[in-house]
RNA sequence: GCCGGUGUGGCGAAAUGGCAGACGCACGGGACUUAAAAUCCCGGGACCAUAAAAAGUCGUGCGGGUUCGAGUCCCGCCACCGGCACCA
């Protein structure tokens, strides 16, 4: 670790900080917004007063996925996608685009309202001082964020169209026909619905946003009812804690409708793979058919029940051998023989009571029992048994299946454990697999009645063949099916969104706009009633309006606010609208003049959106449907927020080493150790084990990098070199004691060097260790950046004076001088053209958002020029401008000096016109080219640029390492790749 | 189990099918210094060889393939990370 300070940041970086706060600098203009003709920007684009959007430059809105302000205060993690995108709004602005970079808070939450039922102070409270935490360690990093365009989403001045759009979904229904949503009032109704009561029941059927009565996710250690997305694994998302289920009251989005349009419209989206099948997955669309197998009667003349099922794989049909309802199916009851209703009524019991998590950890164990009904195929008529099991689940497809255990791994389990048959209905491709259990494709077997047969077609054939037989015949139809469920939105909490609705005589209603916001009142205590209704419920005079209506007491849920927050953002003070149509337009439609110096044309929606994995299905999913409504409704001008988004990768803390021990005490080395997992110590967190030979539970010790040796392709402990350790770095967290904070970095090294380190870890959306070792590596070269412009005399000076002088004055910098070398002199051609490759390669790199390669293109050119005696001063201008984005604080102060030398006017830094790349500057006059035999380098010869082939072939032969590798060879083939390289193939 | 991603020096990493390891960290040597820190210069994949070098051989998780030439493309594995997980 360094100890000597590489150049006074800590006065450079808040000076700058407080001027560009005091010149409004990062201020994004929004059409007819009357610009101030001083404004760099202004100046840039030789604008000033109100600015229709036409007249402005193309805009670029960049966007950060916006923090949830916690009390543990920013970690090393957030700053690193907003490194990345402030590097990016830095170099967009100087491009001349008109660059929208917003920050804001995701404030409502349950950590805010958990720690009010503890402490009883106000969630207010802690959100505000959270805020302020955040916004001060965010601005010390120094983003050109334009503050004026801060939002909080418990802001009533935000909330209020979070509730406003609540109302629109509220207000519309979907409409298949045309395939998306409307105004209810276009709902057509069935014939026949004639009563109020019906008709009214039917409309409120078909809102967006309805009332639905099913099982939910009830968490009671939270007290609060949780998204199917808010569970994993049986338990909830936030804390941990068991989940059952349980039937209420709940407001319900109907997002399943735009199912296929989220699916389909991932296609046109500048987004990883990886990210676009995640949700492709959560979606989980499936193709098949349903399939109706009509019951066996067993009340003589009454027509028989029919059940309807689901499946993928209809060309199995012939294989059906019995049907499972799921415990809930309606039918259950209706089917159950006397003999085996008490078995059943037992069974439905047992599953009811299960909770999910139970439900997950039995899951490997099949269970179920025979109804005593039967079922006829439809394609053999034969009889086949209809059990119930709880492998089948309720909410998917039809609550039923046909099951077919030849060719389906769950049902052969069932089959197995249940002694039901088990026949052949596809053949392997590979002749020698087994049959039993084959799920993939192969070819029809044993299907065959006397109208159709399947026979030795491949599976994709026959299933079109059995389906278009099943149409025929009225006995299915052709069906797709989506995992994605409606999106649950009420929560049993305080500190979130109040419902815009009142309850009338058992019927909701939505407030009148004029009523918006809806302010939740203020409680002292902040759980739910003892009656378990929600807190809201205690305020009682809230509730209860003076005409008899009651409130709705559930709050939205905290992925309401963030939403369309990228949205208010466009227009953040605006009170007559969620935001202006105008600049709706402009930022979201392909806004703006097109460009006069080079660089793309605006594109539509948010030009990049960074964030972490995290959010990949939730909020990502639920935004994206927010505005597709908005869309359809007319409100947005976009069928998508988010046309590029890129995430980051986590960021993990410090490598470890790990030693383990056996109970015995005895060392053992790490690659037997197996099953290895964290649990909770004593002193935080540890890594256990089993051995992989004795079973005995191994227990890992953290050791010292000063122990630890490399071999081959592990370390081992140096006293004792049999014996491997465990070398990994973890997820930060605070039990494991391996958090990063921001201030201690920024304290250390500052905050240029923090956002170069940032960035030059690695590629952006890669996981990384963290070493604050590597910190040092970017200091040092904001060092020699320093020293580079700085007379060290004068900063000796400098020194002097700062340890007399009272701390933290800005202005002893001004007795900082540049040094010498620095001339107004004109450049050598090797000197632009280390400038220019400098340009080609940051420009390249920043355009293709490789900002580890771009660093380390400025450290080449800082390298190289630290070796010029003259240092032009015209090259060091153009480098401050490629430095700027990366490291704006020691840039500002380095500009400032540069310019001032020369006695003219300098435009701002930040607005400074991007360097324009002079490609003849990198002709070379001469290349070196490999010369290669057999594809292994023997030589390097130096050949004119303008050689031609012939010239590099006869000047590759008369080499004499070539010709000493070549002796007693002949040669076949000669490949040269101009500019490139010379192989000889020879034998 | 299914889907996706990633495997390159002691470490973070770089390389439109064309000299593997740019740039940095850590390390070693040197200069400066009374000394240290800081700074500046030099070194560096492994093996073999040597007083030192040159030359040579091997080398991008493993095994095959395509190609004049493969870290990069194709086929088959393995490991790690992330997501989903009884979704019929």
């Amino acid at each position: 670790m360094s100890s000597r300070r590489q150049y006074p940041f800590d006065l450079i970086e808040p000076k700058w900080q407080q001027r560009w706060e005091a010149q409004q600098l990062f201020r994004a203009w929004n059409p007819g917004d009357a610009i101030p003709a001083a404004h760099p920007f202004a100046q840039r684009h030789g604008l000033s007063g109100p600015t229709p959007a036409d007249k402005l430059p193309p805009k670029y809105y960049i966007l950060d996925m916006f923090p949830y302000p916690s009390g543990a205060g920013l970690h090393v993690g957030h700053p690193e996608g907003y490194t990345a995108t402030d590097i990016l709004a830095r170099y967009r602005r100087t491009r001349g685009y008109n660059v929208l970079h917003p920050m804001g808070w995701d404030a409502f939450g349950l950590p805010a309202e958990q720690y009010a039922i503890k402490t009883g102070q106000h969630p207010r409270a802690t959100t505000e001082a959270n805020i302020a935490n955040f916004k001060r360690q965010i601005q010390s990093l120094g983003f050109s964020y334009d503050w004026s365009r801060e939002v909080d989403t418990t802001d009533p001045g935000y909330f209020r169209w979070t509730q406003w759009i609540f109302v629109q979904l509220y207000g519309a229904w979907f409409n298949p026909r045309t395939n998306k949503a409307e105004p209810i009032s276009t709902l057509v109704y069935p014939e026949g619905l004639t009563s109020a009561h019906e008709r009214r029941s039917y409309c409120d059927s078909k809102r967006m946003a309805y009332v639905s009565e099913a099982p939910v996710n009830w968490c009671p250690e939270l007290g609060t009812v949780l998204a199917n997305e808010e569970v994993i694994d049986g338990k909830s998302e936030v804390g941990g804690f068991p989940v059952v289920r349980r039937p209420m009251r709940q407001w319900m989005l109907r997002i399943t409708a735009y199912a296929e349009r989220l699916l389909n419209d991932l296609d046109g989206l500048d987004w990883t793979h990886s990210l676009k099948e995640m949700q492709r997955n959560w979606i989980g669309r499936s193709d098949g058919a349903e399939v109706r197998f009509a019951l066996v009667s067993t009340k003589g003349s009454e027509p028989a029940p029919v059940i309807t099922v689901f499946t993928t794989r209809p060309d199995t049909l012939f294989g059906a051998t019995y049907m499972v309802l799921s415990p809930e199916h309606r039918l259950v009851d209706s089917i159950t023989t006397p003999q085996q209703r008490e078995a059943v009524d037992a069974y439905k019991n047992f599953a009811a009571t299960k909770s999910d998590l139970e439900r997950t950890e039995l899951a490997r164990e099949k269970s179920g029992v025979f109804t005593g009904a039967f079922a006829i195929n439809p394609v053999d008529q034969k009889r086949i048994p209809v059990w119930i099991a709880d492998y089948v689940l309720a909410t998917y497809g039809t609550g039923a299946i046909m099951a077919v255990p030849g060719h389906d791994t769950r049902d052969l389990e069932f089959a197995t454990k249940f002694n039901l048959p088990i026949v052949q209905v596809v053949r392997p491709p590979d002749p020698k697999a087994d049959w039993r259990g084959f799920v993939e494709a192969g070819t029809a077997t044993n299907s065959r009645n006397a109208e159709i047969s399947l026979d030795d077609l491949p599976t994709a054939d026959a299933r079109e063949k059995i389906i278009a037989w099943l149409e025929s015949k009225a006995l299915g139809r052709r069906t797709i099916n989506y995992k994605l469920r409606d999106w649950l939105f009420s929560r049993q909490r305080y500190w979130g969104e109040p419902f815009p609705i009142v309850w009338r005589s058992g019927q909701h209603e939505a407030l009148p706009d004029s009523d918006l916001p809806l302010q939740p009142p203020d409680l002292t205590d902040f759980k739910p009633t003892s009656a378990g209704d929600p807190p809201l419920a205690r305020a009682q005079e809230w509730t209860a309006l003076s005409d008899g209506a009651l409130r709705e007491t559930n709050t939205m849920p905290q992925w309401a606010g963030s939403c369309w927050y990228y949205l208010r953002y466009l227009d953040a003070r605006n009170p007559a609208a969620f935001c202006g149509r105008e600049a709706e337009k402009y930022w979201m439609g392909a806004g703006g003049a097109p460009l006069n110096v080079s660089g793309a044309p605006a594109k539509p929606g948010v030009d990049l959106y960074v964030g972490g994995t995290e959010h990949a299905v939730l909020h990502l999913l639920y935004s994206r449907f927010w505005h597709k409504v908005l869309f359809d409704l007319g409100h947005v001008s976009t069928s998508e927020p988010f046309f590029k988004l890129v995430n980051q990768g986590l960021i993990l803390g410090e490598l470890e080493f790990t030693l383990f021990s056996a109970e015995s005490g005895r060392h053992v080395t790490a690659n037997h150790v197996k099953n290895i997992s964290e649990e909770a110590s004593a002193d935080g967190v540890r890594l256990v084990g089993v051995h992989q030979a004795s079973g005995e539970k191994c227990i890992g010790r953290r050791v010292d990098e000063e122990e630890i040796e490399k071999t081959g392709d592990g370390f081992v402990l140096k006293s004792s070199k049999a014996i491997r350790v465990d070398a990994r770095s973890f997820k930060m967290s605070k039990s494991r004691g391996n958090v990063i904070s921001p201030d201690v970095i920024l304290a250390q090294y500052g905050a240029d060097a923090f956002r170069l380190y940032e960035m030059f870890m690695g590629p952006l959306e890669m996981v990384k260790p963290w070493s604050t070792k590597g910190v040092d590596g970017v200091y040092r070269f904001l060092g020699r950046v320093w020293r580079l412009f700085i007379d060290d005399q004068s900063e000796t000076e400098f020194e002097q004076a700062a340890t007399t002088a009272s701390a933290g004055d800005a202005a002893l910098l001004d007795r900082i001088r540049l040094k010498p070398d620095v001339q107004e002199a004109s450049a050598s051609r090797a000197q632009l053209k280390t400038l220019h490759a400098c340009i080609k390669n940051v420009t390249e790199d920043l355009d293709g958002l490789r900002f580890n390669t771009a660093i380390s293109e400025l450290m080449v050119f800082v390298n190289e020029a630290m070796t010029w005696p003259v240092k032009p001063a015209a090259i060091l201008r153009e480098f401050l401008i490629l430095l700027q984005p990366f490291a704006p604080h020691i840039a500002e102060e380095l500009w400032s000096k540069l310019t001032a030398s020369t006695g003219q006017p300098a435009p701002a830094l930040a607005y400074a016109p991007w360097p324009v790349l002079d490609p003849a500057l990198l002709v070379e006059d001469f290349m070196e080219m490999p010369v290669q035999v057999n594809g292994k380098l023997r030589d390097v010869i130096r050949v004119a640029a303008t050689a031609t082939s012939q010239e590099i072939e006869a000047a590759a032969l008369a080499s004499e390492k070539v010709k000493a590798d070549l002796a007693g060879k002949t040669i076949r083939k000669m490949i040269v790749v101009p500019k490139k390289i010379v192989n000889i193939a020879a034998g």
